[in-house]
DNA sequence: CTGAAAGCGCTTACAG
DNA sequence: CTGAAAGCGCTTACAG
């Protein structure tokens, strides 16, 4: 077991100073070449890498970004965290991830946790909880402190920072218009309780989308689902209005278990129900039908997460710490539709 | 923008050392009543809190588990990570995650990087190249520096380190066995190619089922498929082979191709086919129909590794780094077959 | 060309 | 009871 070689000990057995061993691993001019090559020999022998908390310290900056996300057996989060991985790489930083597990408390632990030196800037995506209890304070405290932090997905206009999200109710007023267009018109909506942000956004966009079509809003075809283990007989009570020929979920979860539901029932889906989802993930490619979906490009909205926090990380540096006004922009992932089986 | 406040600074506003200010904020009894609750008050207002850094430089222990693994957009991985990352919470620890994205070069760029002093531990699965390469320099490297290294799943004799796996060879063995049970008897495999380990102890365990039940080995049953992308010719090649009555899929994403193409060819699951899957994931619970399963429960094997490598990071502390010969354990976690209506 | 010193933020053995 | 000093592993401005 040979431990790490530091600079001390390489000074000491080459009897030079640290000093002199430090400048000659960076190639400084400074040194003489005879040193500087034997130093390097010596180093490279030894496998000698820079301690990364130590030039953390000194540097203080870590080359480090916080994700801070509510789960990550999700295939949307999963996706966002390997676009902000992949970007993260390319550039020299590694990833810490924390859940919240939708829990306002460890969400708030756990940042500040992080914000206590571990990292240089945060991306994350509000836990349900803290969105209930519409409390931010964590955030801006972390903020205010002057470190950087990108929100996505479910963000707050109650924090201004830089965001990457949807515009989700633009996607749901779309995704209703598709089934319009394909000559339904007596759309259902199945989705989530109202206080997670985008909820309530895509149902605007469902009740905007039937206002511009002119047909008639009914309060009775639209269901939220708190919990997806027990929500059959919600949802079959509402296919057992036989006068709905759509349905427009929130998820692919809800989708796939309306599907499912709707098969028990004798309705064939797309002919008798055309189905359409948010969130595209890995069951609507494999469910049968396989379902149409609203692709929220989270590996896009990785990739730009990282960049935006970044780019904001590196132009720090050389900024002169004024205390100029910051400029945060929102950043609109466009959102694709699917199309696939369970729409004709 | 106020910045953390650190210890100098409350020791130069409150006129004491930075000894003192330390010490009071551990509660040190050293010092007195009045300076102590002086500087506690100061430092509960400024919000202080300790740098997480200077910690780590000065302990030399980081609190942070390194986590590499080759994909994070897949249930059981990010299965595993949820439940490392919640006993790893619990104990106090962080998790910083790489993704080798199945390459060889970045499992080994990213093992060097986090090895350098960010981290006390890995937990590891091998990417698909590594296994293939058989080259392990990295990961012998690393434990020859005296860091601890927990793998799991997709793990390697050549070193020698504390393991999580599942017995692979006897799940399969059982699954198939579960086929036989149930009266089919013309079983085929579908299965990955054959470097990746967990791949041909599966195929072992399917052999060796067939063997002791006497029935005859059929090498035109098994096929091995290198990309889910364009398997679909070789599964309808085998489907057609009309003396087939199940096949044993060794994950769910074949099982569900399978299924899929049974349908489009008239075959129906169960009845005329049974199919099982290894690895239980969420789109075997929403297939239709779902599909019976082995759960490798990796939620399970990520727990028992974080525990197992904690338990070895503090119990070196003690250790008066005697060169006792260590003595590694490897953990076979249980699978459990999920059944659901693919097989009757 | 080389090295001593200061410093990143902290802790702790040791003086006084 | 309080503080100066050394040290974790590194970098760099400054002397010599």
């Amino acid at each position: 077991m040979k431990k790490k070689v530091t600079l001390k000990q390489i000074a000491k057995e080459l009897d030079v100073s640290i000093s002199t061993v430090s400048k000659s691993l960076r190639n400084s001019l400074e040194i003489g070449e005879e040193t500087r090559l034997k130093v390097q020999a010596f180093a490279k022998f030894y496998h000698y890498k820079p301690n990364n908390i130590a030039l953390s310290l000194k540097n203080r900056k870590t080359k480090t970004i916080g994700i801070i996300i509510p789960e990550i057996v999700h295939y949307f989060f999963s996706t966002v965290i390997n676009g902000i991985e992949h970007v993260a790489n390319e550039k020299g930083y590694s990833v810490i991830i924390c859940l919240s597990d939708d829990s306002f408390d460890k969400e708030v632990l756990n940042m500040e946790l992080l914000a206590n030196g571990s990292i240089d800037g945060f991306i994350m995506s509000l836990s349900k909880e803290t969105q209930q209890k519409k409390d931010f304070h964590h955030i801006s405290e972390v903020i205010n402190q002057g470190m950087p932090v990108v929100m996505f997905d479910r963000v707050t206009n109650a924090i201004h920072c830089d965001k990457v999200i949807n515009n989700d109710e633009l996607a749901a007023y779309e995704a209703v218009q598709s089934l319009i267009d394909k000559g339904r018109r007596k759309i259902a909506l199945v989705t989530t309780v109202d206080y997670v942000s985008v909820g309530k956004l895509r149902t605007d966009g469902y009740t905007k989308a039937l206002l511009d079509n002119k047909i008639p809003f009914d309060e009775n075809r639209i269901i939220k689902i708190e919990n997806i283990d027990n929500c059959g007989i919600k949802i079959e009570k509402l296919l057992e209005d036989k006068a709905i020929d759509a349905v427009f979920a929130v998820n692919e979860l809800f989708a796939v278990t309306i599907i499912k539901t709707a098969n028990k029932m004798g309705i064939k889906v797309p002919e008798d129900l055309a189905v359409i989802a948010f969130t595209d993930g890995i069951i609507s490619k494999y469910s049968t039908p396989t379902i149409t979906t609203i692709s929220q490009r989270g590996m896009e909205m990785g990739r730009v997460a990282a960049k935006i926090l970044i780019e904001r990380l590196e132009s720090e540096e050389d900024e002169l710490e004024e205390d100029e006004e910051e400029v945060y922009k929102t950043v609109v992932i466009e959102t694709r539709l699917i199309e696939r089986e369970s729409t004709n």
